[in-house]
DNA sequence: TCTCATGTTAAAGTTAACTTTAACGAAATG
DNA sequence: CATTTCGTTAAAGTTAACTTTAACATGAGA
């Protein structure tokens, strides 16, 4: 069981983004302690840390927020689950090629400024 | 040249991004026509490009508008310049390798409900 | 027992990056 | 010549994803 200040610390996630997310139900409804006091347990931190995966992969917190109701709905949304992954997956891939013709524009243009730095700039086509 | 639809149709992006982005200084200036209208040329639309590339690689528009006040201020600011982009690419890097992280984690997940889907309920550690 | 760190809530505020609106001008088309 | 179509500006509005604030409660240490 972990404070809210451990997982924030264990995540890197401020304490208002953790109740922020509590709130919307992109978290379940985090266990208290005696004195009304967040206690995260592991399938929690489990949890945290797919939502983690799929917001930093670039989903947008409302579709988060649709794919926990479809877990909320038990075993028979296993496959739409599966199939939610999967197009986010191949979205992820098609951007990470488009990142990669990205970084090759940035390579030629700071080879472009290399060849100026050396005094070049006549031997550019 | 080119009217601003037929910059917006080659780069996707809607002529009021494009006018928005000139005002912020993130374009240079664009020629007019004798009617008071834009027309962009090649070295604006190569501008325009390395611009997509910076922003879709996760810059902020406030400091590719840093980036750009190098670029007026001529040859001097070459080394800065080139610096900003050495980084800026290490730092995309950086991010595509927790992506890739990030992935294996969504990939498991799937593994997860592929197991579950064939009743091997079971079988899971 | 005092006080200080840590926690709670609901509600309001923030920020980036656009997007929309309103009011208008120019130009191509039937 | 009338009417769409395409463009212009300044200013206001939008959206996502938090973050901050205010007002209060709890529990540990001096």
């Amino acid at each position: 069981m972990f404070t809210i200040k451990e997982v924030q610390e264990k995540f890197g996630l401020p304490a208002s983004t953790l109740r922020f997310y509590e709130k919307e139900g992109i978290l379940p409804p985090i266990g208290r302690d005696s004195g009304g006091r967040r206690l995260y347990s592991e399938p929690e931190l489990e949890w945290l840390q797919l939502v983690v995966a799929l917001r930093d992969t670039g989903m947008t917190m409302d579709h988060i927020k649709n794919y926990v109701e479809l877990v909320k709905q038990g075993d028979e949304t296993l496959h739409q689950r599966r199939q939610i992954l999967l197009e986010h997956k191949q979205d992820v891939e098609r951007k990470m090629n488009q990142t990669l013709e990205h970084l090759e524009k940035i390579n030629r243009k700071m080879a472009v400024y290399d060849l100026l730095a050396h005094g070049k700039k006549d031997f550019l086509i």
